[in-house]
DNA sequence: TTGTTTATTGACTCGTCAATCAACAAAAAC
DNA sequence: GTTTTTGTTGATTGACGAGTCAATAAACAA
């Protein structure tokens, strides 16, 4: 009994049974079949609307980026200050949206899979950029010529935050992660300030 | 014309070429076929040896893991001071032996494996664990209870640049990457000496 | 010599899975 | 009321790949 106007449907629930499946199984080595299970529907239907098995993780990737990249804007929005919008770039991407184990789970396997895919490697680089460029401007008016390396290690420290939670046997914990970047925000800032 | 004592040699060779593999493929999902015949033997042969694929991975994730536990503890034996241990520790790490783009490609899949299987999560933690409890003891002379969490930090920024280095387009430069992390290091002494 | 162990492979089995297709159903358009 | 568009699926195809096995051969032991 087909409602039309399905299609902005189907396409989101798979988006979310992509993601939760991948953090299921933590592997991109999912079924298409699993994944429209989860979402109630039947694989051929995944297909039609998806074509293949690589555009839905695409979409899937581009959505959870959106998703972080909105939290940053809001974040960034409701700063202040420069050394504010720096701290809003980190306490978004760990924000509880963000910083969930399927969500992370599924930023491991985009790392995975950027490795051979162009196009996943183009997303990530857009928004790794995005994220070291945002950091930048931010740090320039207190550490100068020294803001882009602090940018790329804040940068790499969230990285590393997310590799090491997927280890970790507790839940996450976003706050703690963030409290341990922002103190090396906080040493930077102390010592590297040239004014 | 079989000659004996094969045993060691074949097992090395498909150690080597998992690894490649692995970096040449970026993914787990390699064939044993592919391994095998890289490795310059029949697929047949490396069941023969290793029983599984799976097996011959934790094999491939163990030889990496003693590689790099070698290369620290060489680092650490040269070191004549807590400060000189710390970086030796981060020397180690980004040493060109354990930061080539196979290896590191291959250490982002244990990462990946070892979200599921029990063997790859355990070895995985233990030198994890082994790093940051390196680290905590030689920075505990200078920084006092606040060790625990600089090592914790300096563990994530390691992990970090590994992450980033998969994706960097150029050969990732391991001297940069260890000067980033020592200037952490640097600026932690600096500041946190409690005498 | 005759058997036993070690090395080695090609061929095969069996399962899985992405992708396709034919067919059916309901809404909309004409 | 017929045609077209949109939604939906069960069944099928076709490929691929892990693991097994039987067979072969060299080395070694008796």
């Amino acid at each position: 009994m087909p409602k039309l106007g399905m299609e902005p449907i189907r396409r989101s629930a798979l988006i979310k049974a992509t993601i939760a499946e991948i953090g299921h199984v933590g592997t991109l080595e999912v079924t298409v079949s699993r994944i429209a299970k989860r979402a109630g529907m039947s694989s051929a239907l995944a297909h039609h609307y998806f074509g293949s098995k690589e555009a839905m993780f695409l979409a899937a990737m581009r959505h959870v980026l959106t998703l972080y990249g909105a939290e940053v804007r809001g974040a960034l929005a409701a700063a202040d200050s420069p050394e504010g919008r720096a701290r809003a770039v980190i306490r978004a991407s760990f924000s509880a949206s963000s910083f969930r184990r399927e969500v992370i789970s599924a930023w491991l396997n985009f790392y995975v899979l950027a490795q051979t895919q162009p196009q996943a490697r183009r997303l990530l680089s857009v928004y790794q950029r995005r994220i070291v460029s945002n950091l930048c401007h931010a740090l320039r008016p207190q550490l100068g010529a020294r803001a882009g390396e602090a940018a790329q290690t804040i940068a790499a420290m969230i990285d590393g935050a997310y590799l090491h939670a997927v280890l970790g046997l507790e839940a996450p914990d976003g706050a703690e992660m963030a409290q341990r970047v922002e103190s090396y925000l906080d040493l930077t800032l102390k010592i590297g300030a040239p004014a």
